[in-house]
DNA sequence: AGATTTAACGTACCACTGGTATGATAGGCC
DNA sequence: GGCCTATCATACCAGTGGTACGTTAAATCT
């Protein structure tokens, strides 16, 4: 016996995207639908009124994620705003990416369907706006004070993002003895020996 | 009217391997058998006949480009083996990669479905075995020359590669204004520099 | 050389998928 | 109280990967 409101529409859609969210973790965009609706209680209709297809599902857990991850980020870096080190705030930002990395549900769905799933095009768009903007600014504010060269700064934004990108993939999967102590002492090294 | 002699099996195999990577190139793991078998000129009992599953075939086109352009770095590190400089093997590998990365069956198939079909463990263990080892190789003979230091290898192994893995897409996708020659400039600065 | 086995496919079919078309029902509004 | 529309549920469809089985000709044995 439904509820017609509005609020519970919105409760509808809430659990869409959580039963979403955790079925494309464990099966990634293979996951179907039938099983997503059936972890959120509801049927197949109810996913169409309220998504288009199953590709505007994705992006949507897709953006939920990176946005929340972004959010966290860029809190992290402005809670360091005041030191006095040109590197510090982006090297903040990043812990908290290598950490998020590291969650099943952000590193299955963000890092390794997203770019498939989203095509090329969707994906390299949608993180150029969250991720690899952040990137950019630290490259440019880098720039600015003489760190490194300001014609590198677009592969510098490119490399350095990548380079992220791989650390928390190997460090989700435990790769070779790697940690998180040792990965960031690597990764900040880098950034600091840039020219 | 079909021959049914080994040689003639062996063309139908590289047919269906040849369509499947033409295929996979364009669509995408998504693209369908019955598009493949189409394209190869056979059915899809053929295929099954040669191949277990979709999966299987995947992998084994996935392998063939892996292992291509891999012969190709190597053979360009080592005509350079005489020059006296520690880096120069590698980035001369690096700058094959780079290549290869443009190409769309390369970065579509290796570096976008790749992991994703093959899932975590798959890629992570063929691309240590093929793309990581290279890498690795030359992080170490930079750790006993005193380049950088031996506690980093690991994890710089892995930051290296996924830059470069970044650097390819980046170029395939032509993003910003990036060249091959403004890329090949930071990643060979950004190596000569760690420490 | 004839019989038998077997590799190399083709054909027919199945369970399941994402997606659609349509129906049912209850709130909101006048 | 009647109408409209948002919110779902149900029934169904074309296409998918995969399987079971049939067919044919080359290889092998005696």
């Amino acid at each position: 016996m439904p509820r017609r409101t509005a609020e519970q529409a919105e409760v509808t859609r809430a659990a869409i995207l959580a039963a979403a969210r955790k079925q494309f973790a464990e099966e990634g965009f293979h996951a179907s639908l039938a099983s997503i609706v059936a972890e959120a209680g509801v049927t197949k209709g109810a996913l169409f009124h309220h998504f288009p297809n199953k590709l505007a599902l994705f992006r949507e857990v897709w953006t939920d994620l990176q946005q929340s991850m972004q959010e966290e980020a860029n809190a992290e870096a402005a809670r360091n705003m005041a030191v006095d080190d040109p590197y510090v705030q982006f090297l903040a930002g990043a812990l908290v990416y290598l950490k998020w990395a590291a969650k099943p549900e952000y590193f299955k769905i963000v890092l390794y369907e997203g770019p498939v799933v989203l095509g090329v095009q969707g994906w390299y768009e949608s993180n150029r706006e969250l991720g690899q903007r952040s990137v950019r600014l630290a490259m440019e504010a880098l720039a600015q004070q003489g760190k490194i060269d300001p014609r590198r700064v677009s592969a510098y934004s490119v490399l350095v993002q990548s380079a992220l990108n791989g650390a928390g993939i190997a460090l989700a999967e435990r790769l070779d003895g790697l940690t998180p102590d040792t990965m960031y002492d690597a990764f900040e090294t880098m950034i600091r020996n840039l020219r």
